[in-house]
DNA sequence: TTGAAAGCGGTACCAA
DNA sequence: TTGGTACCGCTTTCAA
């Protein structure tokens, strides 16, 4: 209602002095403790919404130690896969009154002072989803025993974990590639930092890898675009009997970036060379990509993570977990598949 | 150093004693007050660098009402655009020992519960990245005399903001279309609501519905790769001499999906129909699509913009001021332009 | 069922 | 130049 400069706002005193009640009435009774009558309950609330109320989370935290405040550690956003997580942790944390405080978005590493910026706020926990395996956020959680949950990553000392079971998905792509006839695989990786890569290698080689058929190439793509596109250009410089037949990019991005050095340079996808992905992310729907893929539970990822962090913070000496959540392979067309295309195992 | 449960946080209590000075003197050391003799200074910072003391920021915020917190309103991650903002935000923010809290990131409307943490958690001021003409948000902080600034926008009543010069971008284009030989344009636009993608509509018409050239052809691609997809399947499908011959997309993640469906329909680009976009997204540059077009300077806008809010935060009073930054053509090859190259204005 | 009062960790005004 | 102290707004025993 009032807009005036000098607007008082509304307190907990203004509250109880309105309502002829202590403090400590209308503190219990806007968070429902049982010993408050409902007919006093009743009249405080009602004064409260019309007063326009609202808690001073700075000063709740002071007293009671919690905050509400999740640390984030992003991954690049550049790559689709992060904007989708970062879109879906932000909605699902909003539905549950958590919000969160961005430490860190990008590929970098993070500056000392701000990962001290997670005690300084007295965050909660927090949540890292960024795929570098080593981080200064996490260690000065653990220091001060700051729960904290990864997504989208293995876990740590001191950290519980989700992720979609990648050696699953791998090995999934790989049954796909090899019930589509090929033998030859090429694989597009990001580098021994990055854990999920390595799971998802793993599991595919390990399917893969069997009755003659084999891995004659790999690559570190560093999860960029460009990374997948140099190797899109080096493969096709390959002679033509060396060449992969097929190729397991680690994550779309990619893959996408050697679909476009391999047709740039005159070869067809999927005709010459198969390509799969990982990840799902919007941009390998489009009809110039339709990448094949496997698609990563991100919502459920999301909601699991959020509860992982929730527990740890109500009990902090939970042990630490770790989930993996089964993903789903997505076929579209830029692979070859078995005549029929029926037998896509899982 | 001390990792039990049950460690007592080094405070400025702590501090006091272990120096024998009373609190204000930690407080007033450590904030570098000119009053406190610089042999007391040191000794009290090298003892807080020894306890490994951080100050509380909530406590801090509770006496001065200053949180460091600024509040977040990101538009879709998913368009890189916004992906690149948040990511130079982050940076630029941590290095003035600012952090974000994010209030939401997407397309969707705010949640009011959402809009009004922004109060609960006394953020000092706010950041609106997004493109939709009203926000929650904004309103809220209207209402509660919470500085705003909007980057990416155009202002509204109790916001500044800066933005890039979209019309003359918009202008530019138009330009160098025109010296291509284009005369028949299509536009391909993000709707109502979005008051970037006004401007740049306007500056281009301006610029280039003149001397006979004009534009024969306007679709609603609402800033998302398949709305240009729509918008190129819906012009290759008209009559070969009432096509346009160029079109402007007011975002370059339009104009991409507009050229993958006119390829994919068989015409070429830009052999048969010129495209141009704006925003020089790092996806645009990718040799398959290499899409001209208009290069935001998205650090400088985010410089200026936490400029513009740091001031307003320090003097509540300033009026509100909008600024607009030039920006840059970048040429590559989805458009034909003028034997030679060379007369491109701008 | 309700109230009084002691903090939570700083800041800043007023004295000394 | 330093100390004393009253808050900031809310939570939480401990009593009544």
């Amino acid at each position: 209602m009032t807009d005036a400069p000098g607007k008082p706002r509304t307190t907990i005193v203004t509250l109880s002095r309105s309502a002829g009640v202590s403090t400590s009435t209308v503190s219990r009774a806007l968070k429902g403790d049982p010993s408050i009558s409902p007919a006093m309950r009743a009249r405080i609330v009602a004064l409260a919404a019309e007063a326009g109320y609202m808690p001073n989370i700075m000063a709740r935290t002071l007293s009671s130690g919690r905050s509400g405040l999740i640390g984030l550690v992003l991954g690049p956003a550049t790559n689709p896969f992060y904007a989708m997580l970062l879109e879906e942790l932000v909605r699902q944390a909003a539905a549950k009154q958590q919000r969160f405080m961005i430490i860190h978005a990008g590929a970098g590493p993070i500056e000392d002072s701000t990962a001290e910026a997670l005690l300084h706020y007295r965050v909660d926990g927090c949540l890292i989803t960024s795929a570098d395996l080593s981080s200064r956020a996490a260690d000065v959680c653990a220091r001060n025993g700051v729960p904290v949950v990864m997504i989208n990553r293995i876990p740590r000392e001191h950290a519980s974990a989700v992720s979609c079971d990648n050696a699953e998905g791998g090995a999934s792509l790989a049954r796909f590639l090899r019930a589509g006839g090929h033998r030859r695989a090429g694989i597009l990786h990001s580098g021994a930092g990055s854990s999920n890569g390595i799971e998802r290698e793993r599991g595919f080689t390990e399917a893969f890898d069997k009755d003659g058929a084999r891995t004659v190439f790999r690559y570190d793509a560093r999860s960029v675009y460009e990374g997948g596109y140099a190797a899109g250009e080096a493969i096709v410089a390959m002679p033509a009997n060396k060449r992969p037949d097929c190729l397991f990019a680690v994550s779309d991005i990619i893959g996408m970036g050697a679909m476009d050095a391999i047709r740039a340079k005159g070869l067809r996808v999927p005709e010459d060379i198969s390509v799969v992905g990982f990840d799902c992310i919007p941009d390998g729907a489009r009809p110039h990509y339709a990448i094949t893929t496997f698609r990563q539970p991100v919502a459920a990822m999301v909601r699991r993570g959020l509860d992982l962090l929730a527990a740890r913070i109500g009990e902090p000496k939970l042990p630490d977990e770790s989930v993996l959540l089964r993903g789903e392979i997505v076929i579209r067309t830029s692979a070859r598949q078995a005549a029929g295309g029926g037998e896509v195992a899982d």
